[in-house]
DNA sequence: ACGGTAGGTGTACGCCGTACACCTGTCAAG
DNA sequence: CTTGACAGGTGTACGGCGTACACCTACCGT
């Protein structure tokens, strides 16, 4: 009766608790101190102790990624979808700028989590919502690549992976797996939907350097518009 | 005379050697598996050896990126700005795609490297050069950001330290050091040209909210307008 | 001939992630 | 009431990391 009072010292370590005193951890002391020992002091355990509830470190940074992605805003449906999109990101930025560690965090992953592909997913279905077709939706996800998640970020970039693990990898790009196309449905069609106008057997794979222009083209012709017309900062109350 | 064969070994070690040695390390092992034995290893030396001619391996890894970055094309100073600009990106996008490791490593670094920042005032400087106004190149510098490298890069952003170091630093912006303005010109210029209409003792600082915007609202437009012509890729000859 | 110095060496320390064997408290089945 | 499986926390240990520090050695200007 009395010794129940240790018995159970702390509320008794989970998952989601060692994800959230991580998050926690990486927020006030720098993702660089984040280690498994010091957490595990923060959570009052041993280090071997959280092994029970996170495969390994990496496990752990994927979730962390998890939790954070999840507190964007759902997307709003009953608006154009500029308006949509638009206040989706705004609110991405939000999120992420609570976390300053947490963009290079989810650019060094070598895989995007669940959680980061069903956002994506999600902002794709807005675009389609509004009218675009597979193709142009594809990539305009490309161009706003960096601004998607609220920060920067280069999407299905088949050379961040070869980057992390060697060189360029062998295996061609591999098509999506079909779990894949089930869970992410939008994704799926908009990954097939660039200009594979000669009938390959799947237009796997998109064209980078064809992304990167189409953006870059995008960017200066908005610059050049905005130069020809004599744009400067509108007065700002501060 | 004879003993001359093995007095120098091989060619006896310097910087300009251990950086190629390491760029040539991550190139073809990932730069996970640049470690300071593994590079001593490849050039037939004992760690430490390496300690002579880098500080630490921070300081190997900016000078890593001092080599990659100045293999960038010089700008061409002949051409319209659009046209100069273009084709300056794309030369930084192909540099940068020989090595996949090197725009991670770039972003994490805290701070930019002399050479980027070098790279960075001449785009300014190309800028400027076609008429921008300090305050419009300032916003175009933050609104191409993730191309400007060749990549992807949130460039000035003052939470990107705070998020390696612990919590929002204490201190305020802090305005650029002296040294600094007079080694890049156009990047002093422009740092200060945000819309400080309010007369501050100096525009330090820029607004972040503001830049993000202003890039999202460009993406969008110009989005927009290309939705609203029905684009469509153009047939590719593959 | 000699002392300074530039550059390579060897040893050692503290941190990291984590494999593996172990202990302990809980709870369902017998 | 006993038992035994199992979930979850522990302790020890290993190999790899960056690097401080003392050392050694070959060269060079005096």
């Amino acid at each position: 009766m009395a010794e129940q009072a240790e018995t159970l010292r702390r509320t008794p370590l989970s998952r989601d608790r060692v994800l959230r005193a991580a998050v926690a951890l990486a927020d006030e002391a720098g993702i660089e101190s984040l280690s498994m020992r010091n957490l595990a002091q923060d959570l009052g355990v041993v280090p071997m102790a959280l092994y029970k509830h996170v495969a390994n470190k990496d496990e752990l940074l994927d979730g962390m990624i998890d939790v954070i992605v999840s507190q964007i805003d759902p997307p709003a449906s009953d608006t154009h979808w500029k308006d949509a999109i638009r206040r989706r990101i705004l609110s991405a930025r939000e999120v992420l700028r609570r976390h300053p560690w947490a963009p290079l965090a989810i650019e060094s992953r070598s895989m995007a989590t669940p959680a980061v592909l069903a956002y994506l997913d999600s902002v794709v279905a807005t675009f389609k919502a509004g009218g675009f077709s597979a193709n142009l939706a594809h990539h305009v996800m490309h161009t706003m690549g960096s601004r998607v998640l609220g920060f920067s970020q280069e999407l299905f970039d088949a050379s961040r992976q070869a980057g992390r693990s060697g060189a360029t990898s062998p295996e061609p790009p591999a098509a999506l797996p079909p779990e894949f196309a089930a869970q992410f449905p939008h994704l799926a069609e908009i990954a097939g939907a660039a200009s594979h106008d000669d009938q390959s057997v799947v237009g796997q794979g998109c064209d980078d350097q064809f992304e990167f222009e189409f953006a870059l083209d995008l960017l200066l012709d908005g610059i050049e518009r905005l130069h020809q017309q004599g744009w400067t900062s509108p007065r700002r109350a501060r």
